[in-house]
DNA sequence: CGACGTGTAAC
DNA sequence: CCTTTTACACGTCG
């Protein structure tokens, strides 16, 4: 049967959100801000919408550089995870009715199996997919994008191509027409590193890169990203839609100063442990693995980590993480930090959960 | 093979 | 001026 899946991207979601539970800004231009706390308004932009956008806003800029860019009608609101999460929730629970695989990407992305709900059927596609956006915005007053394809490359990359609120199709006989001509760098996945890599090459849009001699690609990115790469560049993507199990769960934050000293450190490794808590409790899982995460000044990143007995205690992860900094220190004797992180992976699931059976029976066919 | 650290990518 | 969180691939080591 035909496959077909979706991709579903909601239209500058922090923002969007913002804008309905503060109807006093409604149709100001909005900046998202993580702030860091280092001084009034260092930090980086998490999201614009798109009249914030029109000024140049970006995610990922320094908040301080969007202030520039800003006019006097610019509302800058602090980041609020727990809030967007609620929603978040909300909008994937009900999609898990339109589909038959339900893969939730990020907060505000995710991909729909909907071969079998539409009968392999892009018709019956669409109408899924128009009936995803009214329920949204009927719910939630907010709009989505949505990419339909025969895979999941093409559903996000169909979905890239209207926003906001659009709704893109590219079916099977389509793919090459709209790939072909495209830069190689704009292929999802393919980010600057590789872009480059492959220009170095005098590869510059996918048709180039689909046509590339294989062995000479295999040189330079070995055999199996080579193949990636050369079905990416054909639209092509074997990857199945499938529920998404976290594998890890880190927090990081900036330090009030550069600094190595331990106490210092250990204490903002405390803060963010809390926040961990909260998130192995409500998911029950325990883990095996703990790791330290030490951004330098001159924001270089390293990790350090160590496998422990099973433990669901973020105290034992604590204690773990403290040994880890200290090793980090002496083996960097005059590095100090920016940022630090704490991570705890090589998770184990406690409680039976419908989404877990799933999981299970994957991970141990292989 | 498992553990560990790094690089790449995306949001 | 420079945030946060996650995933995955790969090289290396024991």
């Amino acid at each position: 049967m035909q496959r077909i899946v979706m991709h579903m991207d909601l239209d500058s979601f922090y923002a969007a959100v913002e804008e309905k539970r503060r109807p006093e800004i409604r149709g100001r231009p909005i900046v998202i801000c993580v702030f860091s706390g280092r001084s009034a308004d260092s930090g980086a932009v998490a999201t614009a919408n798109y009249r914030a956008r029109g000024f140049g806003i970006k995610s990922g800029m320094p908040i301080a550089m969007a202030k520039r860019l800003a006019d006097g009608e610019t509302v800058f609101l602090r980041y609020d995870i727990d809030f967007y999460r609620e929603v978040s929730d909300r909008i994937m629970g009900m999609l898990e009715e339109d589909c038959d695989v339900l893969e939730q990407a990020s907060i505000d992305e995710a991909y729909l199996d909907v071969s079998r709900k539409s009968m392999g059927s892009w018709e019956n596609a669409e109408q899924i997919a128009m009936a995803i956006k009214r329920k949204i915005r009927e719910t939630e007053d907010l709009t989505c994008s949505i990419g339909i394809g025969p895979n999941k490359l093409m559903a996000k990359m169909a979905g890239k191509t209207k926003k906001p609120d659009g709704l893109t199709a590219v079916k099977d006989e389509d793919v090459g027409k709209f790939i072909s001509g495209m830069d190689a760098g704009k292929i999802h996945g393919i980010g600057a590193k590789t872009a480059e890599a492959l220009n170095s090459m005098g590869i510059r849009t996918a048709g180039d890169l689909a046509k590339f001699s294989p062995l000479a690609l295999e040189q330079k990115f070995g055999k199996n990203k080579a193949r990636l790469l050369q079905e990416k560049a054909q639209g092509r993507d074997e990857s199945p839609v499938e529920e998404r199990v976290p594998q890890q769960i880190s927090r990081i934050g900036t330090l009030r100063q550069d600094t190595r000293d331990v106490d210092e450190i250990f204490e903002k490794l405390k803060e963010l442990a809390a926040g961990l808590e909260t998130r192995i409790r409500k998911k029950n899982v325990s883990f095996r693995t703990v790791s330290i995460i030490a951004i330098d000044t001159g924001l270089e990143m390293q990790t350090r980590s160590e496998t422990i007995a099973e433990t669901g205690d973020v105290n034992a992860a604590l204690e773990t993480a403290k040994s880890l900094l200290h090793k980090f220190l002496s083996d960097n004797p005059d590095r100090r930090l920016r940022r630090a992180g704490i991570r705890v992976s090589n998770l184990v699931y406690k409680k039976e959960q419908k989404s877990l059976g799933d999981f299970a029976t994957r991970y141990f066919m292989r």
